[in-house]
DNA sequence: ACGTGTGAACCGATTCACAGCA
DNA sequence: TGCTGTGAATCGGTTCACACGT
């Protein structure tokens, strides 16, 4: 989608490989619940679409986690991918905009077992504040910069209608916020440097989907 | 994230590419509403994160839609670009799994200006069955193999959770789906091929900005 | 013997830089 | 002059193929 690139100090690695890695470890979660305890390179990388040498030199650029002759030991390797994504406390997240969409995310159940939670959302819909939905109170939007900064929260997610998503983003950074999950259909533009913007963008997607439907052989 | 490719008989296209057009499709129609009528390659790739050769290499690969030293006339463009997405009938979508997530994308706004629309939901949950969201009516798992033969359905929205993901694909598959969007988070592996699977892991996105967070300078 | 780890080769995608046209 | 369209050059990411360790 658009262009990511964060670079840190030293060593930089592609948004690419950062997902892919993310990828690996819920897979070796799922075979962890299967009680699997050794893999290969060539088992892990069958379910997904990626090749046991993409897969293995991913790995390499962070470290030596496998055995030659064996393969990789799944709970060990999964400690490892957490310690490199950075799971080694919980992250709260600030959620605006509690639509149908907004709504969904807070009741995700796939976000606790990497350490992600959403502990506060905000709306500007007098009806929708000071209720609570999923456990978390809804708030105003005039109160978000003082929860922001109070929680020390540093990851946002905007799931308003597009036309309020850049004032959202610049107000959300302005309180603090170093990334963004982008729901919103439209491109956010940040001046601020070292902001990560992921967008999320479902009609893309299906566009995507479309066009190759269009061309099958 | 998973290695998607599907080729035409014809030229082959990355799916890159095509994301890319359907994000200048969809940043051009924002132009239009804000009645912008010509646009350089240079002023729309400033909004979006890509350079402005890489939006006239993409569009150079369909054909010529620009008038040199002037630039793109807005609507033209918009229509070259429905014509090779192909957006020029409605696609009907059959979504399973009618959550939280799955009843947030039967209300979804942003379809309808691509053309496409959710015709068909289905659940396993009896509560849910008969009870219509958003003007779709829940059916029961077993009706969708008639449903999606019947409507010529040829895409698919997948929203149940992981444990159930894999079956449902091949389900859908079975029945005549030609493309799938995932919202589970597992991966889906399918033996036919030219089926096309475009996944949406909110958790792996997350993660991708934590791993950023942790990194930034 | 087996599967990892990795430099080297490869390939595709992005960017450059300028010719071509309004 | 200004901006498009595009071969050529470049860059980075993927794959190959094999040395290495168990």
């Amino acid at each position: 989608m658009q262009k990511e690139k964060v670079c840190s100090k030293k060593k930089c690695f592609s948004p690419e490989v950062i997902k892919r890695l993310s990828l690996y470890l819920r897979d070796l979660k799922n075979l962890q619940e299967q009680e699997v305890e050794v893999i290969s390179s060539d088992e892990i990388t069958k379910m997904l679409d990626i090749s046991s040498a993409q897969f293995r030199k991913d790995l390499s650029y962070f470290g030596e986690f496998g055995k030659r002759g064996v393969g990789y030991e799944v709970s060990f390797l999964i400690r490892e991918l957490e310690k490199i994504l950075g799971i080694y406390r919980w992250w709260d997240i600030a959620l605006v905009g509690v639509g149908r969409l907004g709504s969904a995310l807070l009741g995700f159940s796939g976000f606790p077992q990497f350490k992600l939670r959403i502990t506060a959302a905000f709306d500007n819909d007098r009806k929708k504040i000071g209720k609570a939905i999923s456990g978390v109170e809804v708030k105003s939007l005039e109160e978000m910069p003082a929860v922001i900064k109070k929680g020390g929260i540093e990851i946002g997610m905007i799931c308003v209608p597009p036309q309020f998503a850049q004032s959202i983003a610049e107000r959300m950074v302005g309180a603090g916020i170093k990334s963004i999950l982008n729901f919103a259909p439209v491109s956010i533009k940040l001046p601020a440097e070292g902001i990560y913007i992921a967008n999320v963008d479902m009609a893309c997607e299906l566009q995507t989907l479309v066009y190759f439907l269009n061309r099958r052989h």
